[in-house]
DNA sequence: CGGGTATTTGACGACTGTCAACGCCAGTGG
DNA sequence: CCACTGGCGTTGACAGTCGTCAAATACCCG
């Protein structure tokens, strides 16, 4: 099927997208809000609205555009042959989520949203264009494949080779992480929209065993899980425990 | 430490790069060697040579180039305190090698020959001018990036997911196939110069456990391993068994 | 209030890891 | 030529982390 059906049937709002990490030609600039509170230079986009647990797209699409979420949580995800699913990246506000970069071939992978979501719809044909008459917006979008690249392959440290303690840690700290680095606080608590299913989905366990360990890490007084809340009780010994490097964003 | 004092202080060989996939711009065009044999657009590079088991470099190193693999296997690795490893991917001729866009940054993996490895650097100054006055090069970029971000993220869901065995077959069909892709040839074995540790890293089992899966699928006739050669028997029933999607290359 | 979803817990089993030992092969040096 | 050495592959016994199954509880939304 193709995506940009599945858009328009779907409740949105269009309006313009003044709010994208692809405005920024400095190199590695941090991707916070306010930061993205910039200048549009004139690449053409479409703003839409996603309700929670819908879809972007699914495995099978042939997606014509790149997006950016602007707001709100989106998990991109596997489907097994035996049910299984594997998460193999959660998109926060300001990430790039690139299904593909040719229209001919299909996403491989359904994009979910968590939570209410605001995305930006580049095409692809006009992406090219502005990719050509403006360098900066390469160099940039260079930058942001970049860091996905990074986390991706810490992701993949993180499920091959750690424990089912190491790997939850690890995975909230991150998200912990990226959440402080885009609301630019730095509280001991965040919104965790993510249900134990969707967490173990991501780390490669079953949603009992995230529970089981849930129950270790509170039973340590690491952490405290209320309903879609997370607080970072003891956070350095969180790192500690997950050996997690938190990135030197210079 | 700074790799370029690692490159200087190795045997290595400077000549003009020729072959390189970052001098073509179509879009999504594959990359075979025989593709990669085409005229050079005057970005610089050195070509150099790393001999089998040197380090291009360590997690430390603040790394000043983007790499491009000639020829040979390269492994990207991380080290966990408690002396275990993952590979993170593995880079055969054509890919490429950023560790990071910006020099202040660690790499933060290792990058080992595995085989003795020719492989192009370009500076990253050299290539931000690049990028700025050519736009088809960008746009190969993001391009490499898209691929990459596909494997990695097929990595995730194959260690997250798969039972042993399946991602012992799934990583032998994938190198498999890209192996091919690059020779132009679709023979049933290949060379393999990975030991069953390096295997093992990749995957996230131990190499006991590699060893055993090997013994199952070479008494299920699906492979044949003799010393750094796979053969394989029934690829048909190995893709089965693997839930592995050849990527449909347009 | 009721139905569905998410969380929690226990018992049990299995896949994979750990430990230990041996064999094979190549390179090295006497 | 042969003993020696180190790396890699192979095998077996055992242990442990994690998955499976089942069921009860808590929570949300209509």
């Amino acid at each position: 099927m193709d995506a940009s059906a599945r858009f328009v049937s779907r409740p949105l709002h269009v309006t313009d997208c003044v709010h994208c990490p692809l405005r920024h030609s400095t190199l590695l600039e941090p991707l916070t809000l306010s930061k993205l509170k910039e200048v549009h230079q004139g690449l053409h986009s479409l703003q839409c609205f996603i309700p929670a647990k819908q879809y972007l797209y699914t495995a099978t699409d042939r997606v014509h555009d790149l997006f950016v979420v602007y707001r709100g949580w989106v998990i991109l995800y596997q489907d097994l042959k035996d049910g299984a699913r594997q998460i193999q990246r959660i998109a926060l506000a300001g990430d790039l989520i690139t299904p593909s970069l040719d229209p001919k071939v299909p996403a491989m992978h359904n994009a979910q949203a968590v939570t209410d979501v605001q995305i930006c719809a580049f095409p692809l044909h006009d992406l090219t264009r502005a990719l050509q008459s403006t360098p900066e917006l390469s160099i940039k979008l260079s930058q942001l494949y970049q860091e996905q690249m990074r986390l991706c392959q810490e992701h993949i440290t993180n499920i091959g080779r750690k424990s089912a303690e190491e790997r939850i840690a690890y995975l909230l700290l991150e998200l912990c992480n990226r959440v402080r680095q885009r609301t630019e606080t730095s509280d001991e608590s965040i919104e965790l929209p993510l249900t134990q299913e969707q967490i173990a989905d991501c780390v490669g366990l079953t949603p009992i065993h995230v529970n089981r360990i849930f129950r270790q890490l509170r039973e340590k007084g690491l952490i405290e899980m209320t309903r879609r809340r997370l607080v970072m009780r003891n956070e350095n010994a969180l790192i500690d425990l997950a050996q997690f490097e938190p990135q030197v964003v210079v």
